[in-house]
DNA sequence: AATCAGTTCAACCGCATCACA
DNA sequence: GTGTGATGCGGTTGAACTGAT
């Protein structure tokens, strides 16, 4: 017995949407809201799959979507993200306001992706900020530089790791120490950002004492954190340096 | 002008995960 | 704790487009 389909495959139109489907879909939403995608279409009066109802909507039709003209901040963003992240379009477009996971995913696979490896093939050097720049400024006598590692890839799926306890950092820890002050306001964020989606992700927090399920889950959120928050002016070379300072890692 | 090869990107597919009964 | 439907995600596909010959 195998999985059902997430719909029947007879009378459904496929392929590209046209404007009349674009328009009933949008205005159905504006009235209904998202969600309940499987009964969508039938509710809506479309002949699609409620999955391809969400795909439209999430990555073309929704107001909030920016398209094309990827500037070059958001780029480098995305090679960073990408840096860290590995195939995580998601997430990575998370970063990006208005940007969706599948635009990403594309422009790495035709645009980015393919810088990257032509400039892993000309050199060996790790890609930091300065490496990619060259995008922008090719140099024509690169340096020559040792290999380097393989790049790291953090997992940041939680709920696949085994449980740790790491100690909270108190926020009246924070004037004593600025390096406590740092990791408390990454830890801040991660909790916003992740932890209060309790029961979502599998964490969960108190007062006194975070469950995280992996360190190097913290380490990513922190190190993320950095990049976001510096977006500007951190060289990819600072992650490489906390990627691997694990001195300082709860 | 016709043909071919390469590129782009919207859409699809299958699997993983979540949410809930 | 388990089963099932809903949703999310990443990889792949293929039609449309573009440029070279």
């Amino acid at each position: 017995m195998g999985r059902s389909p997430c719909c029947s495959k007879e009378g459904v139109n496929r392929g590209a949407w046209t404007a009349s489907e674009d328009k009933i879909l949008t205005s159905y939403i504006k009235v209904h809201g998202e969600g309940n995608w499987r009964n969508l279409p039938i509710r809506a009066g479309l002949m699609r799959c409620g999955k391809s109802c969400r795909l439209r909507w999430l990555n073309y039709l929704r107001p909030d979507i920016k398209r094309g003209n990827i500037s070059h901040d958001e780029e480098e963003l995305i090679v960073r993200l990408h840096k860290l992240l590995g195939n995580r379009w998601s997430l990575i477009a998370g970063r990006l306001p208005g940007r969706t996971d599948s635009e990403i995913k594309n422009y790495w696979n035709t645009t980015l992706g393919k810088k990257a490896a032509r400039v892993q093939t000309e050199s060996s050097s790790p890609p930091t900020a300065k490496y990619f720049s060259r995008f922008r400024n090719p140099d024509p006598d690169p340096p020559v530089t040792p290999a380097a590692p393989k790049p790291q890839v953090i997992r940041t799926k939680a709920s696949r790791c085994p449980k740790m306890v790491l100690p909270t950092v108190q926020p009246n820890q924070q004037e004593d120490n600025p390096e406590n002050s740092r990791d408390f306001n990454f830890l801040k964020f991660y909790c916003e950002d992740e932890i209060g989606k309790e029961g979502t992700t599998g964490l969960s927090h108190s007062a006194n004492s975070m469950q995280l399920e992996d360190s190097q889950l913290f380490k990513y959120w922190l190190v993320e954190d950095c990049l976001i928050e510096n977006n500007a002016a951190l060289d990819l070379g600072s992650f490489d340096f906390l990627l691997n300072d694990t001195q300082h890692w709860p």
